[in-house]
RNA sequence: GUGAGCGUAGCUCAACUGGUCAGAGCAUCGGACUGUGGAUCCGAAGGUUGGGGGUUCGAGACCCCUCGCUCACCCCA
C-alpha cells in the first residue's frame, strides 16, 4: 500500500448519515415522545433482527414493488443463505408474530417498533439509504375503529410535539373480493388510453394498474382523470369499513382529506389507506404512511388474522419537529498543580456519585484558560482547586452566569448543585 | 436507474477573461494577563484546491473520466 492509499480516509457510505451529539437530543427527545405515546395506547416495544431471509420480502412486501425488485441490500452469507437488510418493518413482525404464536395473546395484539431500515435508493432530501423508522401494528381487530385509532394516535404524537403544516390523506383500496373487479375494469380504461400514458404506465397496466395514479407525467395525470376511482368500486364490506373509518374521524375532530388516488406503493394493503404529508418537506412529503393488510398474515401460512399499521420516517418527522435544546447543568473542575489534581479527581468521584455532572480538567493550564475553556464548554460552575484549597479543604465555587464566587466544602457545593436543578 | 447544479482549511467564502492565487473571517490552540471566563490585540496550527488523466511554457480555474454532495424524476417513510 502507497503512501496516498495509507492516507486516503474511508468515507461514510452514500446515502448514510451520523447522527453527532449536536443533533442527539433531539432525537431522544423525540423517540421518547413517540414511546410514552404509543404505550399510553397499549402497545408494546418489539425487537426483530435487521435481517431476515430474502424471501421474507419477496413475499410479503410484493414482488411488484419497487423496494423487491430493486431498492433490497440483498447478499448471500458464508452458509449461501440469500439475505436482505430490511428495507421495510411489517414482515419482519408479521413472521415474528406467526413463528413465535404470539397471536395466543389475547388480541388485538399491538407492538411498536424503531430502527434502522436500507433501501438501495439514490438519496435526496428525505430519503437515505439507511434511514430510520418509527412503526406500529395491530393484529387481530377488523374494527374500523382501530384504523380511526391508530390516525388519532399518530395525529396526537403530532400534536405533542407541535408538529404543524401537515395533512391527513385516507383513502380505502378495497379488499380481494372488489379489487379484482375494479382493477378489471382500470385496465381496460387504462388500455383504452393507449398512447396517452408513458411507458412506465403501460407497464403498470399489467402489473399493478393502482399505481398509474402516482405518475407525475402530465398527459397520464390528464389521462387518469376519466379512470374509475376505486371507492365507487367497494363491496359493501369495505364500503362500510370505509365509511365507519371515516366517520370515527370526524368524531375524533381529525381534519382530513379524502384522496382515492392515494395508493400505497406496496401490495399488501387492504382496505384503509393513508398518509400525513408536510408542506414543509420537499418532494418526498410523506413523513407517515399505512394502511390495512388483512391477508398478509394468512399468506405467510399463519392464522387467518387481520392487520394495520403504519411506518412514520424519523428523519422526515424530526425535521420538521421544533426543538429548542435544553442545556445541562455542570461543573468544571479547574485544578491547579498535581495535587489539585489529584484532589479534583477525588472530588469529581464523591460529585458524580450522587449525579452532579463533572469534567475535570487533566492538563496543567493557566487559570485563566482554564476559566476560558468552562466558558466555552457552556459549564454552570467553575470549581477552583489549587495548593491552599487542598489544603484547607474548602475551594473557590464560581457561579459561571452571576460571576459569583464562595469558598465552600465539598458539602456544600453539593447541596447547592442539587438545589438548583 | 435518469436528469440538473455543485465540490478551495473544521465552518462560511475569496482568488478578473488560465500568469506570485493558495487567501480571509469564524472556530481551534497558545500568548499578552504564569489564581479567575465572555472583550481586544498578537501568534500558531490547519489545504498535494474531492481523486485521476489531458490541453498548456503555466490550471483551483479549460477538457475527459471518476467519486461525493445537493435537488428533482422514479418510488417511498
Amino acid at each position: 500500500m502507497s503512501e496516498k492509499q495509507k492516507k486516503r480516509l474511508i468515507p461514510a457510505i452514500k446515502g448514510t448519515k451520523d447522527i453527532l451529539p449536536q443533533d442527539i437530543r433531539k432525537w431522544q427527545k423525540v423517540e421518547a415522545v413517540t414511546k410514552k405515546t404509543f404505550e399510553l395506547y397499549g402497545y408494546r416495544e418489539i425487537r426483530t433482527p435487521i435481517f431476515e431471509a430474502t424471501e421474507l420480502f419477496e413475499k410479503g412486501t410484493g414482488q411488484t414493488t419497487d423496494i423487491v425488485i430493486k431498492e433490497m441490500y440483498t447478499f448471500t452469507d458464508k452458509g449461501g443463505r440469500s439475505l436482505t437488510l430490511r428495507p421495510e418493518y411489517t414482515p419482519s413482525v408479521v413472521r415474528s408474530i406467526i413463528e413465535k404464536r404470539l397471536y395466543l395473546q389475547p388480541q388485538p395484539l399491538r407492538v411498536y417498533f424503531m430502527g434502522p431500515m436500507f433501501r438501495y435508493d439514490k438519496p435526496q432530501k428525505g430519503r437515505y439509504r439507511q434511514f430510520h423508522q418509527v412503526d406500529i401494528e395491530v393484529f387481530g381487530e377488523k374494527d374500523p375503529a382501530i384504523d380511526a385509532e391508530i390516525v388519532e394516535m399518530a395525529d396526537a404524537l403530532f400534536k405533542k410535539l407541535k408538529v404543524t403544516d401537515t395533512e391527513v390523506l385516507v383513502n380505502s383500496v378495497g379488499c380481494r373480493r372488489c379489487r379484482p373487479a375494479y382493477h378489471k375494469e382500470l385496465r381496460r380504461k387504462a388500455e383504452q388510453a393507449g398512447e396517452r400514458l408513458c411507458a412506465d404506465c403501460q407497464k403498470k397496466i399489467m402489473t399493478n394498474p393502482l399505481r398509474i395514479f402516482d405518475c407525475k407525467v402530465k398527459t397520464c395525470r390528464e389521462a387518469s382523470k376519466g379512470f374509475p376511482e376505486i371507492t365507487d368500486y367497494l363491496c359493501p364490506e369495505c364500503e362500510e369499513h370505509f365509511s365507519k373509518f371515516c366517520s370515527y374521524l370526524d368524531l375524533y375532530g381529525i381534519d382530513y382529506r379524502r384522496e382515492p388516488r392515494l395508493v400505497r406503493g406496496l401490495d399488501y394493503y387492504t382496505k384503509t389507506t393513508f398518509e400525513i404529508v408536510s408542506s414543509r418537506l420537499g418532494a418526498q412529503d410523506a413523513i407517515l404512511g399505512g394502511g390495512r393488510y388483512d391477508d398478509m398474515m394468512k399468506d405467510f401460512g399463519g392464522p387467518d388474522i387481520c392487520g394495520i399499521g403504519f411506518a412514520m420516517g424519523l428523519e422526515r418527522f424530526i425535521s420538521v419537529v421544533p426543538f429548542t435544546e435544553k442545556k445541562e447543568k455542570f461543573i468544571y473542575l479547574a485544578c491547579l498543580g498535581d495535587r489539585a489534581k489529584r484532589a479534583g479527581m477525588e472530588l469529581a468521584r464523591y460529585l458524580r456519585r450522587d449525579g452532579v455532572e463533572c469534567l475535570i480538567e487533566y492538563k496543567e493550564r493557566s487559570l485563566k484558560s482554564q476559566m476560558s475553556r468552562a466558558d466555552k464548554l457552556g459549564a454552570a460552575w467553575v470549581l477552583i482547586i489549587g495548593e491552599d484549597e487542598v489544603k484547607k479543604g474548602l475551594y473557590q465555587l464560581k457561579e459561571m452566569a452571576t460571576g459569583m464566587q464562595r469558598e465552600c466544602s465539598r458539602e456544600e457545593i453539593m447541596k447547592i448543585i442539587q438545589e438548583s436543578s
